[in-house]
RNA sequence: AGAGAGGUGGCCGAGCGGUCGAAGGCGCACGCCUGGAAAGCGUGUAUGCUCCAAAAGGGUAUCGAGGGUUCGAAUCCCUUCCUCUCUGCCA
């Protein structure tokens, strides 16, 4: 969510920024600038009704405590008119504060300078290629073949107990899961992001702070009869955890890491695309997050893509590093790098990582501060990235990796599988 | 799930209808004291919104959350969430 004060002091900038989006953002700003000065406008009146209805009622006490009874009942009378106006003020104030809300939820976060302008995905800015893309043998497969001629991932079998995009890892298959998971999480650790084990069902606060809500709630799982959400990504719980909290700037920066479950019901994509591993309604993923000071923000986003770069390269994948265009970032990013690997068998670049700075996108919605040198609170800058997702690696594996006899296993991995090939 | 107890500031804890944003303690910060430290003494120490060009300062709201009673609520009533104890169920 934007800031209410900034929009009202740079409504131009506000508005141009937003248009590298292709987002007509001027009459929402309008709306919001109107909506404030009537909140303001409204509280004005209401505090200063309660500022009088509140002395006398202490002069009632007084009077009351000296014995004045009669006196004390004159004031009374008086009372009931301020009574009115208040209710009838704070029902006002009420009113405009939630539309005022409801209008913000619609901005989506200001896109940083140097995010290239564009409305699709072709319009990204390739910022950096690396690896070689290895050549296969005749007759190399996807890894949905891959899968089922090894018998390690049965999609049918999902299909059955829970649905399409629900897969299920078998033998060699889930002992690689596993692995990659628990390599990953060595890999954050040792990087110094500290390691957290996170409920995967969230309440509706937590997704209002995070930004899934309002935007995103038919892409969320919901249990209705408990009213709580399966977590798209682990971002929603860990970002959570400084909900409503005022860091000392000492412990600045916050890093944190996190593996989970992913649950999204991704309504209405379906097609040639999203066959095999490509998209899933559930899947693993092992995310980074961190809570930076706002001068640090961008370091730190180079940073995170500076580690994730690491592990792609001790896993030997071919990779590229896209600077998201305005088009298409995500609604509460104000900077996203995305990674994607190479599947070869597929011959397409498969998502594996998205690394974003959201500023103070997040924090405004969490009231996530922390109190500077001044010992003024200030909100924090939150980024995060998946560090990394599982199932396009799983992916890019099995097909680069693929051998005539066997899908050789990454060295790196090696000690975390207990083998070297899956055959 | 049933019965009971309870949720107060960074923490502990008092207050149970009036001037209470809230005693007291601990912690923390600064100052005095000291060669230095501890102890001691003193001062300060919540957050949001808002008014003021800004600072100083003022107003207002907040004692889990939401509603109600009342001139007035941390205190009374209702709803709801959470925690603890016992019983039940259970990995």
């Amino acid at each position: 969510m934007l800031q209410t004060v900034f929009i009202r002091e740079n409504r131009e900038k506000v508005i141009q920024a937003l248009a590298k989006r292709n987002f007509d953002a001027s009459s929402l700003v309008d709306e919001v600038i109107a909506l404030d000065e009537k909140r303001r406008a409204t509280q004005v009146e209401l505090d200063t009704v309660l500022s009088e209805s509140n002395k006398l009622s202490k002069d009632i006490g007084e009077l009351m405590k000296a014995g004045e009874k009669a006196k004390a009942a004159l004031i009374k009378e008086k009372t009931v008119q301020f009574k009115e106006k208040s209710k009838e003020l704070s029902d006002a104030l009420n009113t405009v504060s939630e539309e005022l809300t409801n209008v913000l939820y619609k901005l989506p976060n200001t896109p940083a300078d140097i995010v290239p302008a564009g409305k699709t995905p072709e319009e990204n800015l390739e910022v950096e290629r690396e690896g070689d893309i290895p050549v296969l043998f005749e007759g190399a497969l996807p890894h949905w073949e891959l899968a089922k001629k090894y018998d390690i991932i049965d999609f049918e079998l999902g299909v059955k107990i829970a649905g399409a995009g629900f897969p299920v890892y078998k033998g060699k298959g889930a002992r690689l899961q596993r692995a990659l998971i628990a390599y990953f999480l060595d890999k954050n650790t040792e990087a110094g992001y500290k390691e957290y084990q996170v409920p995967h069902l969230v309440n509706e606060a937590s997704g209002y702070g995070t930004g899934q809500l309002p935007d995103k709630e038919g892409q969320m799982y919901h249990v209705g009869i408990d009213d709580l959400y399966l977590i798209p990504t682990a971002e929603v719980p860990v970002t959570n955890l400084f909900r409503d909290v005022i860091i000392e700037e000492k412990d600045l920066p916050v890093l944190c890491t996190a593996y989970t479950p992913c649950f999204r019901r991704e309504a209405g994509s379906y097609g040639a695309h999203v066959r095999g591993l490509n998209r899933l309604h559930q899947f693993d993923k092992v995310e980074i997050v961190r809570v930076e000071r706002p001068e640090n923000s961008y370091a730190a986003l180079d940073g995170m893509v500076e580690h994730v770069k690491t592990i792609l390269q001790e896993l030997k994948l071919p990779y590229r590093i896209l600077r998201l265009c305005g088009g298409d970032m995500g609604f509460a990013a104000a900077l996203t790098y995305d990674f994607e690997v190479f599947s070869t068998a597929q011959d397409r670049w498969l998502e594996i990582s998205s690394v974003s700075n959201f500023e103070t996108f997040q924090s405004t919605r969490l009231k996530l501060r922390f109190r500077d040198k001044e010992g003024k609170n200030q909100l924090a800058h939150t980024l995060n990235g998946s560090s990394l997702a599982l199932p396009r690696v799983l992916a890019g594996i099995l097909e680069n990796y693929q051998m005539e006899d066997g899908i050789v296993i990454p060295e790196v991995l090696r000690p975390y599988t207990g083998f070297d090939i899956i055959n």
